[in-house]
DNA sequence: ATATTTTACCAAAACGTTTTGGTTGTCAAT
DNA sequence: ATTGACAACCAAAACGTTTTGGTAAAATAT
């Protein structure tokens, strides 16, 4: 990789329009694709502006607009290993984004907070200090008071992750209540019937939604919902799942799938399977979502059912240049797939 | 969490400059910290400032100095799975800078890069474009062209991460060849004299000096180094890693314990010895290298050894203040310390 | 032929700082 | 008393854009 030093990144509008034989102004808006152009001396600018590695000094021309061209992005770091958001996800999201950040020429601000106070202060330090004009939010509460103050600055933004309730603003999130529906469609053709679901506490929205589609799943399927064979976990502690689901398979013998709603459940649920002699795949068959981490190296590894994630960054900032354009709001959901290796085995017909 | 539309916010220098009674100067160089403001001025000048929130804006300031008090930052999404730049650690490091940057009050200028190419682009626009004034190196190569690039542009830099030979500049590392050595004596504690280490290829840095840390302790311990007790994988490929293991463990059956140089291998180990029906912390002990994430998820989870990550990314930013100041070279090293995790016995002295 | 609109351009102001190159007043040294 | 040094302040220029409010010429309408 070699990087050396170009003389002509030291042009500026000023001379860029010397030697075009034209004002300021005029190129100005050349560039900025205004009609007050015409197309011949428009092209002439980008000609030469490419030619000569014309690039605006992005402060000054922030300073003069008002506007700086930037996404703003607050990391909460110390939501990160919440499954939430975490680690994994982060980085997909942060991958998808960087296929089109590239390509539309945003630019990028990033903060980090370590508590709620620091994401606070980040929020109002892009905004009226960085003067960022969109904004990505993520670690979407149920409620999330962000929302309307994001609205009362008429700032744009893609959220996230979806509050509970209206929700007329643009998102991207995972369809998670289709997710679970796909699951257990996938189980009940390989004959299971006694399905047994390890969430975490609901008030994450994503397991609200993915305990929504395990019930209609079950209703839709003439299965009465059995709560014994529902687990909730609070903390993302994987011996915590552990001792409940041992528990639950102990009592409840018939059980023969396990979903797992989070990557900590699954470990969980991993657990509990080795400490009762119970081969995963043979006697008990497990099944969770994303984990792209414990499916794949965890011992054994784990059939999922993983959401194209990379494709919520990338829409993401599509969204937030289509709204550039139109006053609309959109939204998007991906998909998932379910990816087998192994872990769940096909019972005979009763 | 709430957030307000706050009026304070709209305080501009001028406004500030004729609240006090004083001209834009004088509060400009009272703030900035210069010696031709008398005391009294400077701290009455300091405490409206706060009172009314002043914050000067960035993109003038520096548009009117020419530097950007910004921290540039490229992260190679392209090389993010790869053991020198996982995501875990990046998050720590990253995690690490949040803990200073905040009371720094420094400004944070992120850019991705999918490939060399982008990431080549990522660092003339930071440094050209964005003016930064200040850049975190990572993904250090053994030989790295980028150095003497930023070297040339007088950007000041901290390296995650050593080239191999001569590093005159600032860089923060783990201390790589130290751990090898606190793991071998862990290991040589208990009794354990044909110990293997799994690496992943020796082109990356960190694996030579682990590898350096492995040689050095078996000499120190007047141990043959036996050749056929070493593996170098060139992928980091779970799979190829379990079966080199396992080929290892059947033919040369003297060995006790495996030393694990990446997550991968450690991985690769822990199937290898589950395929032998060798239980790991009885028949077979495994210690591996950080893998904060197989370490703890993985079953059986594994002794490892981690370094205090976090303190890279603070003593980066450390760095980087006092390279503002002085105009030297730091450098830090973090120390890692041993997670007992049950996955090593303690043998019988022969 | 004249009035109106449209097209294509431009000079100058504005954005909110920092920096330059001063000035004024005070104090100590002569 | 005069000079020199220094402390404390300031007006104006500069940073490189965008935006405002034009103008002149060409095209169109009357």
């Amino acid at each position: 990789m070699d990087i050396c030093v170009s003389k002509y990144y030291f042009m500026d509008i000023r001379k860029l329009a010397k030697k075009l034989n034209l004002s300021i102004t005029t190129v100005s808006r050349a560039l900025g694709g205004y009609s007050d152009v015409s197309e011949t001396t428009r092209k002439k600018v980008i000609k030469y502006a490419k030619k000569y590695k014309y690039s605006p000094n992005p402060n000054a021309s922030s300073l003069a607009s008002g506007k700086s061209n930037t996404l703003g992005f607050v990391i909460p770091l110390y939501g990160l290993n919440s499954n939430t958001l975490n680690q994994a996800s982060f980085f997909e999201f942060i991958a998808g984004m960087s296929t089109k950040i590239h390509s539309e020429n945003i630019q990028f601000f990033m903060m980090f907070a370590n508590n709620e106070k620091e994401e606070k202060n980040a929020y109002e330090k892009l905004i009226h200090v960085q003067k960022v004009n969109k904004i990505i939010l993520h670690n979407i509460k149920i409620k999330d008071s962000r929302i309307d103050m994001l609205k009362k600055n008429k700032i744009k933004f893609v959220a996230w992750g979806r509050t509970q309730g209206l929700n007329n603003y643009s998102w991207v999130d995972l369809d998670n209540e289709e997710s679970a529906k796909v699951i257990m469609q996938y189980l009940i053709e390989k004959n299971h019937r006694h399905i047994a679901y390890a969430n975490i506490e609901e008030n994450y929205n994503f397991a609200f939604q993915r305990k929504q589609g395990y019930l209609s799943s079950l209703k839709k399927n003439k299965i009465k919902f059995n709560e014994n064979y529902y687990i909730s976990i609070k903390n993302e502690d994987p011996d915590q799942s552990a001792s409940a689901i041992k528990k639950m398979l102990n009592k409840y013998s018939k059980i023969t799938a396990i979903i797992c709603s989070t990557e900590y459940s699954a470990v969980g649920a991993i657990k509990a399977c080795n400490q009762l002699n119970k081969k995963i795949g043979k006697d008990i068959s497990i099944i969770t979502f994303d984990g792209p981490v414990v499916s794949t190296i965890a011992n054994p590894s784990l059939t999922a059912i993983t959401h194209e994630r990379k494709k919520l960054g990338q829409k993401a900032i599509e969204i937030l240049t289509d709204m550039d354009k139109n006053n609309k709001t959109y939204t998007y959901l991906a998909k998932a797939n379910i990816i087998d290796r192994g872990s769940v085995c096909k019972l005979k017909k009763k």
